[in-house]
DNA sequence: CCACTAAATGAATGCCGTTCATTTAGTAGA
DNA sequence: TCTACTAAATGAACGGCATTCATTTAGTGG
């Protein structure tokens, strides 16, 4: 009965953005001597970096494609980031304020996982070049990131869980959204053995079997599925 | 209690090579006019890039540095395979061989999943570059992961698995794999909130709290705690 | 010995991220 | 108003990358 107390969430994965891409948190000191009118500045790259990825793709995204949309050189650019990893930085930082955390504090821990879980996977479903990014960035160099945490850890510990389990858990539930996020993204006939189909009959037979039998998109199923799992195991290290 | 039935498997998680690169299948059919001294082979392609970047790690491994391990001319590598994605898909698929699935058909599905589930995401967390390659690549032409799944839904089926939930079950626990892969190789002070600790109160209490009572990984402690979950849930899917 | 062919060659191509010496243009203080 | 200072933009260059292609090499069946 897993799938029946784990359905999608009813309200949209992705709400409409709460961090916007205003300014880059009054980071930056006026000093002495300084041109009032730069060009360029960070939420100005991160937001023609977004909006490239979305227009062309991840292959699209070049230093000199976004510098060419910033209407700028090239080498402009290194004056305001380090490096391209840098760019990708920014704008996983800011899809993270895409990341819907309404659900904790609102429903039940049950729901506000599910809610949560949903929403982060269909976010990181259109950007999974930048998930091994993620595993590599530092949380202090990002702040919405490190914002969803703080939200989401006061859920887990309202919720009753222990503090040293909190960790742990919001990591295997990431862990399995990001592998879904990919998932997401594969062809429709990855599983589909061809010539070799004699020599795996359980196989070929469980690939039929499950495709007759869907309701919409086979990464949905296999996520429902996963998620219904880790949130009633987890759920039950509550103490409370 | 979900840890103390979900320890790692004693059994070495990567166990010595299944199967070895001897030959490319008996694919190359020996025509009419052919030199019999080829230099170059898909085996022999796959031999040396695994072993380049085993040296170098993947930045290293570059069409000319391949080429070079080889004795050959860059240029001579396409007359074999079609584009370097080629070659990351022979090293995935051999790295396929490598995963344990002897416990399918020898103890319980409990045990056979948790073995499994470890040796994969061993293997993997070495090469997470490939793991963007394997959500794209087609069963059909990678043999070896074709035997894994065959192995795998095998087992699943014999367990009591209704045959339409195997596929969605078996994605779901590779999600959380994949996912899991990356997370080992994250520094292990990814979660130091650094200045902004204090607008951060229950996260930075939470790090600090799992950081203190882990044995072992990190990494290791959230894989456990999420297999156990997904075990017990999933399991509950047999009919028998 | 010839005709054929798989395979290796090496030069060239185009794209990429990045560097750096130089120029531009605004501002604060005299 | 002039001068000193500085952040930011420039454009040419660099090295590395995957890939292409006309050409050469060297075995083999007829």
């Amino acid at each position: 009965m897993l799938e029946t107390i784990n359905e999608r969430p009813a309200m949209p994965a992705v709400p409409a953005a709460t961090g916007s891409i205003t300014s880059n948190g009054g980071a930056q000191k006026r000093r002495a001597g300084r041109p009032s009118a730069a060009v360029l500045d960070k939420s100005g790259i991160t937001a023609a970096a977004l909006e490239l990825v979305s227009r062309k793709g991840y292959e699209g995204l070049t230093m000199a494609a976004l510098a060419r949309v910033l209407d700028v050189a090239p080498s402009a650019l290194y004056n305001h980031v380090a490096s391209k990893q840098d760019v990708l930085l920014l704008v996983e930082d800011h899809l993270m304020s895409l990341v819907d955390v309404s659900g904790f504090g609102a429903g039940s821990w049950e729901d506000a996982v599910r809610t949560w879980a949903w929403s982060y996977r269909d976010v990181f479903a259109e950007h999974t070049p930048l998930i091994p990014v993620i595993a590599v960035l530092p949380v202090t160099d990002a702040p919405q990131t490190l914002a969803m945490y703080e939200t989401v850890s006061k859920g887990f510990s309202d919720a009753g869980f222990p503090r040293e389990r909190i960790v742990p858990a919001i990591v295997a539930l990431e862990s399995f959204i990001f592998g879904s996020a990919y998932d997401v993204t594969a062809p429709e006939d990855i599983f589909e053995s061809g010539s070799m189909a004699d020599s795996t009959p359980h196989f070929t037979a469980a690939v039929r079997s499950s495709a007759g039998q869907e309701r919409g998109r086979p990464a949905d199923t296999a996520f429902s599925l996963g998620l219904g799992a880790l949130v009633s195991g987890l759920g039950a290290l509550r103490t409370t």
